[in-house]
DNA sequence: ATAAAAGTTTAGGTTTGTCTAAATTAAATT
DNA sequence: AATTTAATTTAGACAAACCTAAACTTTTAT
């Protein structure tokens, strides 16, 4: 079995690297993970002598497939718990992220399993984010960034791509939560800001920061 | 925070202090943890130095006011999870302690209140063993070892106190579970074992080992 | 009461995962 | 193309939690 700071390290390659495609640095990882980059040399060693990232010193590493289908395993337990947490024990979703974090570690495949079908299979967690099925699938669903719409077109918020409290935090004041319907009043193209109208309600300005993490469809 | 191995010894001397009450030994630990007995020692000193136990050299510890609430909260999370194991994800009650083992080690307040509350504050864990309350109480009931039963005394088994698999794969074999109905036939006093009539249906011979793990109550 | 046995602690070592400081390699700039 | 800068790795240490072997207490038995 991988510990717990294997497991985090692979999630982190994982997600830096979009989904496993390209290569990621160890500066990248030691931000991600607030270590220094000498421990993350270290931890590469350790992960390419068993197997789970292809790792050329100096260039930077990838997943194996192995480690890949183990990246797959521990968010699809991750988003999970979230789900549990959020429908089951009524969290709210900037409560969820860093309980999910200690849940995600534990090592039972029976436990996911029987989860999974208590939760009634759900495909995304309480961000919007897809959950890889048992069998190492990760649906992607059709999406756009809010930044990429133009003025008068509409959205439904599908997802959001920060699980940081203070960020879902602020989404909460601001009226954003995943079903609502969004429409854009204006762009500001000095800072490519945009008014928001949100639920056909009120309106509000969303910088482009923010408007990159949040995802909708019908656009 | 208390690190979990921390937590695992806190726990060790908790069960074989017989709820805090005696001093446990060194060699006792080490065979409850599968540790050897100079790791004990080093792992004494450090909680002795946080205060969690009352270390005298040679002459075993005991858990300190703090030490026993640590105990009885890890112990609480514990038989939760367990509850919510068997009743919500259908594991049998031989499926569940390794499982716990994991769960009751992740921090969070309010994840342990809001399942409690999710699962209807349930007093007692899918072995009859009380939960304590968030308070930090731990109601003991009346019950008594089946060991004890006269012939033609009946009991309703109420609690068994053994988690492992092994020894609770036997009882369901044997067809005795929490509730089951059991009447006293026959004693062999040659070694102290009992034929038992099982749910007034079948009898078994109980050997006194298994007697002493069983309770029971309206004896 | 003393010697042997049993239990416990200390000393020194290992592994995991981290760190700092120094050395090395790659990338960027002139 | 050479040199500066940035990124990365190696070397050497450290804390946690474990180990073995040796030393020390306590208990037990003669």
């Amino acid at each position: 079995m991988h510990s717990t700071a294997e497991e985090n390290y692979i999630k982190a390659i994982y997600k830096l690297s979009g989904n496993g495609a390209n290569a990621v640095s160890t500066t990248g990882l030691s931000d991600m993970l607030a270590t220094k980059p000498a421990s993350v040399s270290d931890m590469l060693r350790k992960l390419s002598a068993k197997d789970l990232v292809h790792y050329v010193k100096y260039h930077g590493v990838q997943l194996t497939e192995e480690g890949q289908r183990v990246a797959l395993k521990i968010i699809r337990k991750h988003r999970l718990w979230e789900v549990f947490l959020v429908q089951k024990l009524n969290f709210t979703w900037d409560e969820v992220h860093e309980v999910a974090e200690q849940m995600e570690h534990v090592k039972s495949e029976l436990l996911v399993q029987r989860l999974d079908e208590f939760l009634g299979h759900p495909r995304v967690d309480p961000h919007g984010d897809p959950i890889p099925t048992e069998a190492g699938e990760l649906p992607e669903m059709e999406q756009r960034a809010l930044a990429s719409l133009e003025v008068e077109q509409k959205g439904v918020v599908c997802r959001v791509k920060d699980s940081q409290p203070a960020f879902l935090q602020y989404l909460n004041r601001v009226g954003i939560q995943i079903g609502t319907q969004l429409q854009v009043v204006d762009k500001i193209p000095y800072d490519n800001s945009l008014e928001i109208s949100i639920n056909k309600n009120k309106s509000v300005i969303l910088s482009s920061d923010v408007l990159e993490k949040i995802f909708v469809i019908n656009p």
